[in-house]
DNA sequence: CTTGGAATGTCAACATAGCTGACGTAAATT
DNA sequence: AATTTACGTCAGCTATGTTGACATTCCAAG
């Protein structure tokens, strides 16, 4: 073995240079990623931030706005925007907490499911495609490092995504 | 083997489930790749725009203003409000081009080296964690998985990426 | 040699999506 | 009754993108 190796394990992916291309790669993937979606969404009056919106208030019915706020970490004012057009369109509908009347539960109407249907098999179709070339080893490797580079709080939202919420 | 196969070989990672989970980890790990800088430039005049700038000027030294454009993939006008301010405060200059002088070839100065340092310092530290936390195998499969994610003249660029251009 | 087009810069105007700060209201909690 | 929480909203600012129009310089081809 002529690789330079510790505890028998070659440290060669650690480099300068192949950490760089790590970072490189995700800004051109990350372009890709959000292409699909934002030609959708070109022309309409939204953006990035509604797909968003619509796409989490679809993963998880009836989440309140505090909970969105966390889970895009952006202020209340800019959510507050976003979720204003998206409501004014018909497309989310918000009802009132049953316990604490406070709340608004955000849900999608039939019409917003519709539009979160567009954008995410627009999304999925690719994701698909890039999974089947890659095959299903390759796919386990990247859930793993992007999972990895999250931030703590990050990871344990992505984590507890399946949970319909508090 | 109770799987659901095909040609041998488990679909699963296929299902409608896995693509949206991998959409998430995109979502979030992005988050996570942007962070370090992020708070560096925070307070700096500067933001996300210029960093990519920086970036890829330290790795392609004498790239032209077009190239650059190519790559970013932003109008002029956007990058030309980002390499004006970098030349004011001297982290980036201009060479004339030697055979044509319309070029303007584009090269950090010490300074400007010195800034490129500090954030990919950072973003590689995040990135090294998260290599070294998942191990050689997966970091090959997130880079698969990233790269068949691309568009196709994305992918051309990012693997074109060691040359020092034209 | 002239001319057309390429590489670049620049002015102006606008849109999106983020931010902070301040204030208001209703409901829950103490 | 007082305080805190959840949410909305007004106002203003910043960063980064966009179009469109126009000028300069210079290479290259007729």
């Amino acid at each position: 073995m002529a690789e330079n190796t510790t505890s028998g394990e070659s440290l060669l992916f650690l480099t300068d240079e192949q950490l760089r291309k790590g970072i490189e790669a995700m800004f051109f993937a990350y372009r890709g990623f959000t292409a699909d979606p934002d030609r959708i969404l070109d022309g309409m009056d939204y953006g990035r931030a509604h797909h968003r919106a619509v796409h989490f208030i679809n993963r998880s019915p009836g989440a309140t706005v505090g909970h969105l706020l966390t889970i895009l970490g952006v202020t209340k004012q800019s959510l507050n925007r976003v979720l204003r057009s998206l409501f004014n369109d018909g497309l989310v509908e918000a009802r009132v907490g049953k316990t604490d009347k406070r709340e608004r539960r955000l849900h999608l109407t039939e019409k917003g499911a519709a539009l979160e249907r567009a954008l995410s098999d627009a999304q999925r179709a690719r994701m698909r495609a890039a999974y089947r070339a890659a095959g299903p080893q390759a796919v386990q490797g990247f859930r793993t490092v992007l999972e990895a580079m999250m931030d703590q709080d990050q990871r344990k939202q992505y984590q507890g995504l399946k949970d319909k919420h508090p």
